[in-house]
DNA sequence: TCTGGTCTTTGATTCAGATCAAACAAACTC
DNA sequence: GAGTTTGTTTGATCTGAATCAAAGACCAGA
C-alpha cells in the first residue's frame, strides 16, 4: 500500500491512475495536475462538506469510501451516492455543494483547488473529456439506482447492493469469476438503509434471511462470503444487472 | 409556434437557443452545427429506442416530453428522467442506449448524427464544456429524485412531480411569483406513477386528497392549477426544494 | 347516436415494510 | 472487570400503499 497521506506520491505511481480524471492525461498534463494536487485524508465518519457550504476544492477519491446524502427537513435523509476510490468529488463551476459529503470509512482523497482546476480544465481537452465520460457514468449509476429505489423490495435491494459491491471488489482484486468472492461490507447496517431507502431493522431482517437461505455467508458483522455469485444477482432482480458502477 | 418539422429553422431563431447544448457556441461554431442538424417528429407514445439498441444520433429536446425508463425481465418499470425542451438525449461516446427512450406528448428533437457530432465536440470546447453542464445538473435533478423515490410518502412524491412542472412552466412562460399557475399536465397517471414508483391508483387517490385539500384545482382531467405555490411546495416535504430540473 | 377503447376514479382487502420496544454483542473507557 | 457506547438482531404491532375488482368519463370513429 502506497502512503498518500504525504503528498510525495508521484501520479505514475497512483492506484487510480487509469480510471480517474487524470486518466487520459498526457506526461506534459500530468505535469501541471501533479503541481497543484494535495493529499487530504479524513477519518471514519468525518464530514468532509455540507450542503450549501462552498467546498473551494474538487477530488479524486484515492482510497476508502465517501458518500453524499440529503437531508429533508423533518431529518429523513436518504444517500444518494457511494463515492469508490477513482470517483469524482466536487463540481466545476459551482462553489456551493449540494448535499453532505462524508467520510464512510477512512478516506484519502487527491484534491484541487477549484479555481485552478478549472481553469487547466478549460484548457486541457483530455481532463474535460474524461471528466464527461466520469459524469455520463455516474448519470447511468444513478440512474440504475433509481430503479432500485422505485421498484424493487428490500431483499432485492440488499441483493443488488451487494452484488454492486462485490462485483467492485472482484474487479480490483482479479478474482476469478465462479469463484466465491469475499469482502469486507464498507457500510454499517445504517448506512445500508440509508442507501436502499429501509429502515435498519429491515437491512437487518433481510439480510438474516439472505444467510439463512444459504446467499451469503457472514463471519462477524461485516465479513461477507458470496458462495455463488450467480444467485445474489438473480435475488437482484435483474440478471444482466448492467455493469453498473463498474 | 415556429414550425420545426421541416428543416428549414435557422438555429438563430430557435426557442431553445439560450439553454441547449448549443447555447455557448459562437456564430462559427453554430454554423456548423447547423449543417449537420435535423428535425424529427414522434406522435405521442411513439418508442424514440429500445435498451440495447443503437442510436445513431444524438438530440436535443425542442418541443414535447421524451422519458427514460428502465424495466426488470418480470415487467416492472421505472422512468429514470423526464425530458424537457433543451434537454440532451443520447450518450456521445457510445452506441448502445441504456434505457427505453419514448415519446411521451408529441416531440420534436434536434438530431445530430453521432459521428459528426463527436468530430465537432472534440474540436469545439463551447460543446463540450455546454454538454458537461448540462449533465452535471441532470445528475444533480437524478440525485434529487432518488430522495424523493427513496423516502417521500405518495402524496410528497405527487407534490414533488407537481411542483417541478410547474416551476418549469412558470419560468417557461414568466409567469411572476405569487401568482397562480396553471398548465397541461403532461403525463398520464399511469406514466406519473411510472415515475413516481407508485401504483396508478395511488396516484389517482393522492390527486383527488390534493383537490380536497385545495392544493391543487383540476379542470378536466389534465388541466391544473396551483392556486398557491407556498402550499404545493410545503405539500412536497422541502422548504427550498432547490431549482431542480429548473 | 351508439359503441368500443383509453384513461380515470373509487371501493374492499391484503401485505411488505415501518414503527415501537427490548435484548444482545463487541469494543472502549475509567 | 464493571459500565458505557455503538452497532446489531429479534419480536410484536401497525399502517401506507399495493392489489384485486368494478364502475365512470371521455373521446373518436361507424
Amino acid at each position: 500500500m502506497v502512503a498518500y497521506k504525504n503528498s510525495s506520491v508521484a501520479c505514475s505511481a497512483c492506484q487510480i491512475r487509469n480510471r480517474a480524471v487524470c486518466s487520459q492525461c498526457d506526461d506534459d498534463e500530468l505535469q501541471k495536475l501533479e503541481k497543484i494536487k494535495f493529499y487530504r485524508t479524513y477519518p471514519a465518519g468525518r464530514t468532509i462538506a455540507l450542503t450549501g457550504q462552498d467546498m473551494d476544492f474538487v477530488a479524486s477519491v484515492v482510497t476508502g469510501v465517501a458518500s453524499l446524502t440529503q437531508t429533508m427537513e423533518d431529518g429523513r435523509t436518504q444517500m444518494v451516492g457511494l463515492m469508490l476510490p477513482s470517483d469524482f468529488l466536487g463540481r466545476p463551476g459551482r462553489e456551493g455543494v449540494m448535499y453532505d459529503v462524508a467520510a464512510t470509512t477512512e478516506v484519502t482523497l487527491c484534491c484541487f483547488h477549484r479555481k485552478p482546476f478549472e481553469d487547466l480544465m478549460v484548457k486541457t481537452p483530455h481532463l474535460i473529456q474524461r471528466l464527461l465520460e466520469i459524469t455520463l457514468d455516474e448519470l447511468d449509476a444513478a440512474r440504475e439506482w433509481m430503479l432500485v429505489l422505485g421498484r424493487k423490495t428490500a431483499r432485492e435491494k440488499i441483493a443488488s447492493l451487494l452484488s454492486i459491491i462485490a462485483r467492485r471488489y472482484a474487479k480490483l482484486h482479479k478474482t476469478p469469476p465462479n469463484k466465491a468472492i469475499d469482502f469486507d461490507l464498507p457500510l454499517t447496517r445504517d448506512a445500508m438503509s440509508d442507501y436502499l431507502g429501509l429502515t435498519l431493522e429491515t437491512v437487518s431482517r433481510q439480510m438474516s434471511a439472505l444467510k439463512k437461505d444459504g446467499i451469503i455467508e457472514l463471519e462477524g458483522k461485516r465479513h461477507i462470503r458470496i458462495p455463488d455469485m450467480e444467485r445474489l444477482i438473480a435475488e437482484a432482480g435483474d440478471d444482466a444487472d448492467g455493469g453498473f458502477l463498474s
